[in-house]
DNA sequence: CAGCCTATCGTTAGCTA
DNA sequence: TTAGCTAACGATAGGCT
């Protein structure tokens, strides 16, 4: 048929270059950025590696996306335990720790709930063969997000955990010798395969 | 034509779930690293931002993309300039926040799953008037629960202000007004929407 | 492990709201 | 800035070197 009948020109190809136009340029950054976590999150869910990434908007803000937590892969990339934090100061700890553990106490209920549901919706699809049914439920469903979220609360746990050790280690904590590990290899674009001390 | 003539059955369609084949594994997390690496080269050359990305293979190697280096983002995430001023506790406060941030977003996610749920559990009970399969999904959903937990997710954003506020407070008040360059509000995929200064 | 090869599938440019 | 919508484009599963 006629080509009038298409309504959009569709994805055009562009060339890998700065984008002059500045809210096309934020526009892609937000799809492109969202596409990058979308990515980072299926290596992690399909291999079950660690990643961390941390990008800064063309407005300055910073996003990131860490599994398990940018902290944990921070640490490991730069062999970095946390400062002693001189100046440390209970109340604020302390206030920390409570709000961190409210929050723990919040997330766990809302997974539950969620895991609740999603029994139930299982059990929906099972009672109602029919097709219309079926189609209004199967659609928006989408067991792969339901799967990162759950996936996501595990996380939430164990980054409460990394956290409230850390706020109990802090005090402890040396400096030190901590810091020599980082690579000084020519890391941009591509591996950067450095020896493992342990394999 | 007949289907003998292809070559390849060409790409399949694949759970995002774990891979359980090793070699199948370890492919994939090549090939998807690649990918990986290259989108975050190509947002760096549309929209000219900072990222960072660390991955640790299956097999632990580390292999890193950085623009305009792994340390630079690193420093600027953490709010670490590399100066010898090891007296200050920038790293707990960095972490802290950006924590609390991956908190935020990982919350978010679960509550936008429980309304997606809860939404589709209201269509549920329009459509099925019958008395015996309301039961089995009335009981449990608990509608008092569910308003809670929006409730609590709420309190949850509002809690994370706070914590957010105490941590620029304590920031200010507690050590030099040295380093104000982190932005103040270091949240991480999917904005807090509090008061820019800065915008 | 990295490269090549297709056929497919997922991502996203360009618009609109 | 986030949310659809299309139609193209680009990434990649599977298979083989």
């Amino acid at each position: 048929m006629a080509e009038s009948s298409k309504k959009t020109k569709g994805k055009q190809k562009i060339e890998i270059k700065r984008i002059e136009d500045d809210n096309d340029r934020l526009v892609t950054f937000s799809k492109r950025r969202s596409g990058i976590f979308k990515k980072a999150s299926e290596i992690v869910t399909l291999t079950g590696v660690e990643i961390g990434v941390i990008v800064f908007s063309p407005t300055g803000k910073p996003y990131s996306f860490g599994h398990p937590s940018i902290e944990a892969i921070s640490n490991r990339f730069l062999r970095l335990n946390l400062e002693p934090n001189c100046n440390a100061n209970p109340f604020f700890e302390a206030r920390c720790k409570a709000r961190i553990n409210e929050l723990i106490e919040c997330h766990k209920y809302l997974l539950a709930q969620l895991d609740n549901l999603k029994e139930r919706g299982k059990m929906f699809k099972k009672m109602t063969n029919e097709k219309n049914t079926q189609d209004w439920w199967e659609a928006p469903i989408d067991e792969m997000h339901l799967k990162e979220a759950l996936e996501m609360s595990a996380k939430f746990e164990e980054l409460s955990k990394i956290l409230l050790d850390k706020l109990n280690e802090k005090s402890l904590g040396g400096l030190g010798a901590s810091s020599s590990s980082f690579p000084s290899q020519p890391r941009s674009y591509f591996p950067v395969n450095r020896e493992k001390s342990n394999p």
